[in-house]
DNA sequence: TGTGGCGCAATTGTATGCAATCAACTATAC
DNA sequence: GTATAGTTGATTGCATACAATTGCGCCACA
């Protein structure tokens, strides 16, 4: 049957679930992860602990120090900036590709999800933000490349992260409206537009977030990660 | 002191040495790499095997299947020009960060690479591949940001894969005049040329390469591994 | 002879235990 | 009172042991 095959392991839903409490800012940057700690909420041994910590690691959401253990990655403003400048170069090829793809399948896919955004944008803060994220990353799907869209993934996730870091509050906002001018220049066809519009729109996130410094003391916290451990001890998705 | 501290520990080790070997083409896509025989290899428990495994996988060296082990990817022909596709975008970005950070000493160990790479030309063949793809991590490590590097390398080596699944023998060859290029018109500060010439040149190394479709079996082989294994085992680096 | 099921061997998935390392604290000497 | 050395507690690093899964070969049966 497909349902148990569907059934990643445990480890992918351990990783899921600390990607997830990372980026809805449950878990923010400097916050420490022991092994144990997590392994006692998550249910599990060290063993997976210490795999989805690795994966993370990899993928440059947490920090990984020898004989220290892991805590949330806290990103530098270069680091930041580099981040940015980066997804802008690899989202030009989404753009393209995105437009060579386009059909009314697609463009309906688009504004689902624009309505999903419209709807969670007074509702509560860390939804606006994954859905925002995750905005670019269906984009990354309808580019209908799988080595693009894993990197375009990473990349938004680490943006997200660096967010988390130096974004001031309610500075989503204004990106719901952005997100309509690019799917409306895909929607036309208009590769150039598009692709301008998606490159002032990256530019327009980080400004508004990378110019207030913040400064965070590294802390541990972990009975905010409850809901997210409940969902693997249950076994769900 | 500086030399312990850069001791990296031994899954950094493994990995790398299996990263050399698959860049080598000495474990071709394909072959399985079975837990406990690259264990006694290494002379290490599986516990680091396995990491080391799924830190390949990560990068996208390794095919890690479930209850059935890992093998050396084997990417289709669209994943390759994906590959390359997006390694041309990226690129971009290096070739005008350099420019900015140009000074003699960088010139000078661009032109230090270049002039290995000629002696290699007619020497070993791993070898010259090898210098090939370092080219542009050397490139990317001079554009001065440790996000770009990161990618760079990463895509840098699947690329080297890909080529040891499609490339014919000897299409390594007119690289090195390409490289040379490239040099130039980063030593004149031409940007748009640098950046066209690196386009081209990436470009050329695809379709030199991805025109052939060879066709091989998965096979298991250990021997091959060992010099680098045994670099592990004596605590080489 | 071909096919279907059953069991065994091989390999991976996970937990646990012990050793090594690091950080913080205390005690002692100056 | 300060500084340094020793010691203790906590945490990670790694190996080993056991459980679960898969694939293959064998045998029965049509």
């Amino acid at each position: 049957m497909k349902a148990s095959d569907k059934v990643k392991h445990r480890t992918d839903m351990i990783s899921s679930a600390l990607r997830s409490a990372i980026l809805e800012r449950v878990l923010m940057p400097g916050m420490k992860l022991p092994e144990d700690s997590l392994g006692e909420r998550f249910g599990v041994s060290r063993t997976l602990i210490r795999q989805s910590l690795e994966r993370l690691a990899a993928e440059g959401l947490i920090e990984l120090r020898r004989n220290k253990g892991a805590m949330v990655a806290k990103p530098s403003l270069e680091e930041a900036r580099d981040l940015f400048e980066l997804r802008t170069q690899i989202e030009d090829l989404v753009i393209s590709r995105v437009i060579k793809n386009m059909n009314p399948a697609v463009l309906a896919e688009l504004e689902g999800h624009l309505a999903k955004e419209v709807e969670a944008e007074h509702a509560s803060e860390p939804k606006s933000i994954r859905l925002a994220t995750e905005f670019h990353i269906l984009l990354a799907k309808l580019a209908g490349s799988p080595v693009l869209l894993r990197y375009v993934e990473e990349i938004g996730y680490r943006c997200g992260l660096t967010l988390s870091l130096y974004a001031r509050p309610h500075s989503t906002d204004c990106g719901i409206q952005e997100h309509r001018q690019i799917i409306e220049a895909l929607a036309t066809g208009d590769e150039d537009t598009a692709r301008q519009l998606m490159r002032h729109h990256l530019t327009a996130v980080a400004d508004r977030a990378l110019f207030t410094t913040d400064e965070g003391g590294p802390l541990l916290y972990l009975d905010a990660l409850e809901p997210y451990a409940k969902k693997v001890r249950d076994g769900g998705a």
